[in-house]
DNA sequence: GGGGATTACGAAGGACGTAAGAATA
DNA sequence: TATTCTTACGTCCTTCGTAATCCCC
């Protein structure tokens, strides 16, 4: 069912080798065990990774290379989550959408006045979430903390407002809204939206101006991105549109650009929290992040 | 040696159950077999996941939580990687450095003109390397070519001059020299920089401006980064400074601003090739690249 | 014949399930 | 006594190494 990071590792010293024997002798295998591993990725995988020849390896197939080149990265974050095992870890874990939201909280949290500063820092890890388990992450004990925009109508959940939100239209540089300043926020929701269809309704809704028109009136195209850049590399390409945070304006890669929504209905970040959380700690983080002035957030 | 990814999956299940029998209902195993499993997980990675008591589970630690949602991405990467190899591959594979760095070119080549992108798109397939395998992707075949800026004095790799490039400096928010649009270049490079011993020193030179002044001069702080979100990491931290290509400069996240260099030596993006290269293909693409003018680069 | 990969086969080990055990409540 | 996890133990399957085989140069 699950890939056999052996196997993999494997296949990428066979490649890198390009010779049964000595990517053997480099795995401290015998040759027939490593023509088993290969066999056994290979019939797993459902691919062919390397052409046989009578006088041995003919040649790495396309896709044995592009295998091995994208391998040797997941073989590399197994390693480092091994390894941060090992680290202590903070008490109350907070999560934000999108694998890569982390990096963006991280940096705020350290550009806060010391003591919040610190207290974040001593407290609290961030963890990305991806967008289809935002709300699966607080019910199974993921995090203690989930920051999104937009309240939750999850039966055990308790939302707290946080922040106010500008919102900000994303469109690609090719697009012909590309350069406007501002378009209005009713012309804007006219527009086809990226949607993901396994994200929580109550999340996806702001960000497909479901508060502008009703979402049954939305254009939506079906994407599954599980982080912000997935989203950006969508609307880059060019056929859909998405709204998104002010926070990730600047951050933009150059191929897409923003836009002011004029007239967008105000927004908030909420924090949400199992109702039952028993941890002192955790509501005393929750506090400390609703006492945050909101020019110190993301304004 | 190797993460076993069954026992990790079963990790994340039993993380969310917070009980052994529901888990491994849901893995359809035994409750006996879902104990060694994490036994295994456990005693592997050297840390204690769930604290038994004997009326049950008494809780997840929280290096086990971290572990859970962490490993939880993992899990859909290694997923994505099966199944990305069933796709068809390109016949050209282009590297570029850091993990994240096929991601500025994938869209660069979709800016192109339509006749350069048609023919990128068809041939062209991106990826990105780690900083210390720049030169090993070549040489073990990983990639066709490689693209990085200055040239390689490895044996056997023939260097291809592309276009012209800029370098700008990368602060922290919080530095000092944040907020000046201009540095000296010789002021510049009296900062403490980041360096990564791992990666080739042909690469490093430029990005610690070996070419203003001796490297020996320079002041280095060691990391190990992988991609350039890691190095931007260690920039948002503030104790060092970074030196990047321009065509980062509208990317960065917001603890992280740049300043132009004045007074930089100019510096080049080359295309590395094996010398022995014998594919038609590669060399087409080669030139096809050589053929862009500098206009529609990252200038 | 020699180099290179696969197949055959037997051995060792790992993973699994059933059932018993231990510890609460 | 019921619940929950762990341990004991027997079975089966997987993985491995040695050695034989196949195939071209």
């Amino acid at each position: 069912m699950e890939l056999n990071l052996t196997e993999v590792l494997s296949w990428t010293v066979l490649a890198r080798e390009g010779h049964y024997g000595r990517a053997a002798d480099e795995l401290h295998v015998s040759t027939s065990c490593l023509t088993k591993r290969i066999q056994r990725l290979e019939s797993q995988l459902g691919t062919v990774l390397v052409e046989r020849g009578p006088g041995g390896v003919l040649a790495i197939t396309g896709t044995g290379r592009l295998f091995a080149v994208r391998a040797e990265r997941l073989l590399d974050d197994a390693r480092r989550l091994a390894t941060s095992a090992h680290e202590p870890a903070a008490p109350v874990v907070v999560g934000v959408p999108g694998f890569d939201g982390a990096r963006v909280f991280e940096h705020w949290a350290r550009n806060q006045p010391p003591t919040v500063r610190e207290t974040l820092a001593t407290f609290v890890c961030w963890v990305g979430i991806a967008f289809d388990h935002l709300d699966l992450a607080l019910k199974s004990q993921r995090v203690d903390i989930m920051l999104t925009a937009g309240a939750s109508t999850q039966p055990g959940i308790r939302s707290t407002r946080l922040w106010p939100l500008d919102r900000i239209g994303l469109v690609a540089r090719s697009h012909p809204l590309s350069g406007r300043r501002t378009v209005p926020v009713e012309q804007f929701a006219t527009l086809p939206f990226l949607r993901s269809a396994a994200a929580p309704p109550d999340w996806m809704s702001l960000w497909c101006l479901g508060d502008v028109r009703p979402m049954s009136e939305a254009r939506m195209v079906e994407v599954a991105p599980r982080s912000m850049s997935d989203v950006l590399g969508s609307v880059a390409r060019g056929s859909v549109v998405a709204v998104s945070p002010t926070l990730v304006g600047p951050v933009l890669p150059p191929p897409v650009s923003y836009v002011r929504l004029e007239g967008a209905p105000p927004a908030w970040y909420f924090a949400h929290t199992r109702h039952d959380e028993p941890r002192r700690v955790v509501t005393e983080v929750l506090r400390l992040l609703a006492s945050i002035p909101a020019e110190q957030t993301f304004a």
